[in-house]
DNA sequence: AATCTATCCAACCGCAGGTGA
DNA sequence: ATCACCTGCGGTTGGATAGAT
């Protein structure tokens, strides 16, 4: 399984101040021991009833992040990186289909995370239509398909996407993505186990 | 080597819907 | 019917990093 966690921070970045030490909501990038908290008590409780695993296992932390934590990056079955040719043509059709409805698209792809959807959405395949309806206005071929680059209008691109994926994703040049600097969620497993739970996953 | 720019993506926020008292 | 609380969703932010100059 790819699934892993970067070791150096990332995304926003809120200094844990004194006061936030001393009892208030955390905020900002999860630690390694935060991570093994939230997953030993995933483990042995289960998930759900978010305000009541942020109390209980006594992270600093919002019901709401804990799950977003868990959802998008400590469940075993999450995967990470590498989103597979199949994969993309996939989230286009779907996204032609469903429009913006992120988690719904990644109800149809096992182990993707809505979240990890949204910014492949928006940081491929948007830019990736940006780019060619450019390219289209620059040769003249706009007109056709009155191009936008708002999601509005992306629906309907996204279905001739779709059609000439087969040429795109050679110059899509997309997911190829390292895996270095990360921590594997597996090496949380072995504690939990220590702990006494066996029914992993 | 230093600086600037573009890109990635984790995590936040606000809102809406569901549920129970 | 109303209120409060919880959960889930979609949009956005901003720090880290990679690549370009």
């Amino acid at each position: 399984m790819e699934t892993t966690m970067k070791k150096k921070g990332r995304g926003k970045a809120t200094i844990t101040s004194q006061k936030e030490e001393e009892g208030t909501v955390r905020k900002g990038p999860w630690t390694m021991e935060e991570d093994f908290i939230l997953f030993n008590y995933i483990l042995n409780h289960g998930e759900g009833l978010w305000n009541s695993v942020a109390k209980a296992s006594g992270l600093k932390r919002t019901g709401k992040s804990c799950r977003l934590r868990w959802l998008n990056y400590l469940r075993p079955d999450v995967r990470r990186g590498n989103i597979t040719a199949e994969e993309q043509l996939l989230i286009i059709q779907l996204h032609a289909k469903l429009g913006n409805r992120w988690s719904k698209i990644a109800k149809h792809l096992p182990g993707r995370t809505d979240n990890e959807i949204k910014n492949f959405w928006r940081t491929k395949i948007q830019r990736h239509m940006k780019v060619s309806s450019e390219h289209m206005i620059c040769s003249g071929n706009s007109q056709s398909s009155g191009m936008t680059t708002t999601d509005q209008g992306s629906s309907g691109k996204a279905i001739d996407m779709a059609e000439s994926f087969s040429q795109a994703k050679t110059t899509f040049n997309v997911v190829e993505q390292s895996n270095e600097n990360y921590w594997n969620v597996e090496d949380l497993w072995p504690v939990h186990l220590l702990n006494g739970d066996h029914h992993v996953i």
